[in-house]
DNA sequence: CTGCATCCGAAATGATACTG
DNA sequence: CAGTATCATTTCGGATGCAG
């Protein structure tokens, strides 16, 4: 996917405007979210799926949970939720060409998770391990 | 973290290896992080920086997440710590080889972020609009 | 089947005060 | 300056019950 990226545009956006800015911050902290992410991750490589497969697909997610970053990712238009008219209900969740986007955007993101795994456990340990000297346990 | 689920394993890459799965699913928990992205992109964009000066670039953050959250990042592997051994003191954080790296993978999360915000904001009046008419409030 | 509403304990976070 | 400690508050997230 993303091989090399550009860096940010420009060095602080935030100095250029302030309030974009705080958007920028405010869309980052809601779309860094852990479920929206496996949520997005789950409907880019399985397509389009209904609740119940999600629900089965994403690991340790409660139903509430479900609804609840569904209804905010379709809020935000990542993904359209379309129902079916039929008994038992069918509701049907698919990404959105912006939700796609994201989608691609955050595979450099998994990628690095992959890749990196070992050297994160590894410093992990080196640093409780130097937190056990410092303290008197 | 979530515990275990009546859920069936996924039937992506956690399938495979279901060890392996959960602990990238903690890592991406983990980095997935509004104040780590945040710091992560200040330190990018700005280098090596003292506590204060991260601080000041990150709005909105206290200064016990932020304590945290470096000192999360530094037990990652994201961050150095240096301690200048002066009064007052002096601490630098400074990223990583594996910490620039987790910053250029976020770079197109950055990138798509500012490029649809708009259509994000549109998306959510929208949203909002019809759950009105919905709702009898 | 796909939710929504409610309750409730647990965890995250903010505000404040204090320390080397 | 760069934290740590504590307390109040908010939010998270699971369990349960119910509806369409």
């Amino acid at each position: 996917m993303p091989a090399k990226l550009l860096h940010k545009p420009s060095p602080s956006y935030e100095e250029l405007d302030p309030v974009v800015g705080a958007l920028v911050d405010e869309v980052i902290g809601r779309v860094a979210d852990k479920w929206t992410m496996l949520i997005l991750e789950v409907l880019e490589t399985q397509g389009k799926l209904r609740f119940t497969r999600i629900a089965e697909a994403v690991p340790g997610i409660s139903q509430k949970m479900l609804t609840q970053t569904l209804r905010q990712m379709e809020r935000d238009g990542l993904v359209t939720r379309t129902v079916f008219p039929v008994i038992p209900p069918r509701v049907e969740y698919e990404l959105t060409t912006i939700g796609a986007s994201l989608g691609e955007a955050f595979c450099g993101v998994w990628q690095w998770a992959e890749k990196n795994l070992k050297k994160i456990e590894k410093s992990r340990a080196k640093f409780d391990q130097h937190a056990m000297k410092a303290t008197k346990l």
